[in-house]
DNA sequence: AGACCAGGTCTTGATTGTAGACCATCGAAA
DNA sequence: TTTCGATGGTCTACAATCAAGACCTGGTCT
């Protein structure tokens, strides 16, 4: 099987035409689709914000609650179970006398990194085009 | 400014340190963040299936509704719009008898390829992992 | 006329995300 | 000794979002 690669924007869309094929042969099952996963939980609001708070060190519960602004306890329990789930982050219990619980990235969460880098170079310079399209098109809109 | 690099996973962690430092300073400004943007369109389900599809060539509205398994009009045509608003794409009307409708990516569109490309290959080659991490995990939480 | 297609919009539930209150434990302070 | 705050959560209720399917406006074919 080639391997993908993105070294230029027409062997970017070589290899999306191969991922294509092979998905679409037979019936696309949507759950041997790999990058559904992945993107419905690096869509949901806070992953990446935790993600990027714990590639830099280890954080406590209550660290990820202040590096984050603006999440409620509930979703980052329910964020951070799902990445230990998906095995992306681990949590390790000392019994201290407040108990002290921890959360690294896993190794698999590591790797997360660089795609997750080369997306937010992307987004970063793209954001003035895209803000300028925005303009333009709820002026049309506002227009019409 | 340094540029963002991900040519390997110290690189990684440390681009991100600097983005995470230049985002927390002051107040992180959500609106700000460029990532949050683009990982809420890219995370709502049928966006990346669409962008998929348009990177082979462009297509008709009801082209897409045929390649895009199990998608709503509804969800369709929002999504384009969408995409439409944000300047990935493109939206040609041709006054044909019955009119035809085209969509394709704008150049835009095509520079979000390379990072999704990325996110694809590594989302290939971790899946098995993460089904793996996910198995482990339900079966302590059901022993539990 | 009746049936069909394109390219949508509208209405109406079901699903999901989110906020904020609440809980249990411990140590320190008054 | 009562109260306070911190930690690491859970529970409940509400709101936004998703999705299905009916409907609409042309136009063409038969």
């Amino acid at each position: 099987m080639t391997r993908l690669r993105a070294d230029n924007p027409q062997g970017a869309r070589q290899a999306l035409a191969e991922r294509f094929r092979a998905w679409s042969g037979s019936e696309f099952d949507l759950s041997r689709c790999p990058v559904r996963g992945v993107l419905d939980r690096l869509g949901d609001k806070w992953t990446t914000l935790i993600v990027i708070a714990l590639s830099q060190r280890p954080h406590r519960f209550s660290e990820v609650c202040r590096a984050v602004p603006d999440i409620s306890k509930r979703m980052l329990t329910q964020t951070l179970r799902d990445l230990e789930r998906d095995g992306l982050i681990a949590r390790r219990v000392f019994p201290t006398k407040p108990p002290t619980v921890e959360y690294r990235l896993t190794e698999l969460g590591e790797s997360l990194l660089e795609p997750l880098v080369t997306l937010i170079a992307w987004a970063e310079g793209s954001q003035t085009r895209i803000a300028a399209a925005r303009s333009a098109f709820d002026a049309a809109s506002a227009a019409a």
